[in-house]
DNA sequence: GAATAATTTTAGGTTTGTCTAAATTTTTAT
DNA sequence: ATAAAAATTTAGACAAACCTAAAATTATTC
C-alpha cells in the first residue's frame, strides 16, 4: 500500500518522464512538487528500496514496471473522477483538478470500476486526456499541435497540453472545447498567431502562438 | 484547516458523548479510534489549544460550538457519499462504510453542496442515520428500539444502531431495510427474542433480542 | 584542463501522529 | 479510610515527509 505522497511522486515522474519516455532529475520532480531538492532525493532512495523507480545517485530516475503500474492507477482515477464532476456534478472543466487531486488517493478498486462503469466506461477525460484502463494501457491518439498545423489546414480539438484555470477559461471564452474544429487560414510571420475560424463560426479570430502551442487536435 | 486526524478524532467524540450530549473520556476514543491512550491525551491537547473540545486532565473532554460544527460537516459528507454510492454505484449498504470513511475527508463546500443537489437532497442515509444539513442541524426521529415495541403493536425500521457489515447482511437475509414494517407477535420470557411478521410476509420469524436493540422504528 | 556554475546529495533538525514505560490521579472495594 | 485497581497523563522515542546548510558530484566555460 503507498502513501498519497508516494502516488504523487509517481505521478509526477511519469509525467514528467514523457508518459515513462525519458529519465528524470530531482530539480524537475522538486519543482513540480513544490518541494526542496532535498526531501526529493529522501524520497527517490525509498521509492528505488520499494522497486518502484531505477534510482542511480546523479543520474537521474524511471519508473520501474511496478512503479509505471502505480502511476497508471493513479492517473486513471484522476481522470475518471474529473468525467464524474463534469459530467455529473456539472463543474466547469477549469474547476476539477484541485478536487481530483484529492478523490485519485481513495483506495477502492470496486469503487473505481463501479464510477467507470457508472461514467459509461469514457475514454478521455474533459480535457482530453486518455483515461488509462484497468490493466494499465493507454489509448494513443495520432495528434499535432495546433501550432504546426499549415495554413488552410483545419483539425479537431483533441486534448490540451496546459490545463491551468486561466488557460481553460480563455477557451470558453472565444468558444474551444473538446471536438470543436479548428481552420488555420493565415499564419503571422512576425509572431506566429494564426487567423482562425473555429467551430461553424464564419468569423476570424487571432490566436497567439502561446495558445495555439498548447492545443492538440486530429487532423 | 483540520487534518484527516483531527477531523476523526472529531467525529469520534461526537458519536462518542451521544451526539454531543455527555462527556466523553480518553479510553473511549482510544478504543474507537484503535490508538492508544496516551495517544488521545497528547491530541486531546492540542484539539484543546485550538478551541474545537473543552479539556480538562482526568475529566474528559467535549466538543466546543467550532467542534461540534467541524464534526457536523464530516459527519454530512459521510452520509451523503454513503447515498452516492447505494444509490448511483449500486454499492450493497453494508460495503460502503470503509469507502466513505476516506471519502468524507475530501475538502471541498463546492463539490458536497453539487453532490447534494445531485443525489435529491436525501435526508437519510442508507442505515436511516440523518444527514446534518450545511448550516449543521440534524432532524431526529421520534424513534423506539423494537426491544421496547409491546406484543401486537408494530413500526417501520426507521435506523440502524450497530451498522457492521455481519448484522447488515443478517437483515438482507431475513428481508429487513429501511422502511420495512414489522409486527411484534409475541416476546419469549426466557431470552426476550421476538415472534414478529417482517413487511407484508405472512410468516413468522423470530428474531434474538441482540437484534431487536439495534433496530430503531418508528411506531 | 582548470575553474566556475549548476545540480544533487548528505547531515542534522522539525512537525505530526503514533508508541512504550513509568508516574500520577481518580475510582472502587474492603 | 485506606489499599488496590483502573484510568489518565507525562516522558522519551520513532517513522514519515519535510526543511536548511554544507559537501559532493557533474556540467560548462574560458
Amino acid at each position: 500500500m503507498l502513501s498519497y505522497t508516494e502516488e504523487n511522486y509517481l505521478k509526477a515522474i511519469f509525467h514528467l518522464s514523457g508518459d515513462g519516455e525519458k529519465e528524470v532529475f530531482t530539480n524537475n520532480i522538486s519543482e513540480m512538487l513544490e518541494t526542496k531538492p532535498a526531501s526529493v532525493t529522501d524520497m527517490l532512495k525509498k521509492l528505488a528500496q520499494k522497486d518502484l523507480v531505477h534510482y542511480k545517485k546523479y543520474q537521474g530516475v524511471t519508473l520501474t514496471k511496478i512503479g509505471r503500474s502505480n502511476a497508471l492507477k493513479v492517473i486513471r482515477k484522476h481522470r475518471l473522477w474529473e468525467v464524474f464532476l463534469v459530467e455529473k456534478l456539472k463543474f466547469n472543466w477549469d474547476e476539477v483538478h484541485e478536487i481530483a487531486e484529492q478523490l485519485e488517493h481513495i483506495q477502492s478498486n470496486l469503487l473505481i470500476e463501479r464510477l467507470d462503469e457508472f461514467l459509461g466506461h469514457p475514454a478521455y477525460d474533459p480535457h482530453g486526456d486518455p483515461i488509462p484502463t484497468v490493466d494499465g494501457k493507454i489509448k494513443v491518439k495520432k495528434m499535432v499541435l495546433l501550432c504546426d498545423v499549415r495554413e488552410g489546414f483545419s483539425g479537431e480539438v483533441a486534448c490540451l497540453k496546459e490545463t491551468s484555470s486561466s488557460f481553460l477559461k480563455y477557451l470558453d471564452k472565444i468558444g474551444i472545447k473538446i471536438g470543436t474544429n479548428i481552420r488555420v487560414n493565415h499564419i503571422m510571420e512576425f509572431d506566429a498567431s494564426m487567423d482562425v475560424n473555429i467551430g461553424n463560426s464564419k468569423v476570424t479570430s487571432n490566436i497567439s502562438n502561446e495558445v495555439s502551442k498548447n492545443i492538440f487536435v486530429t487532423l
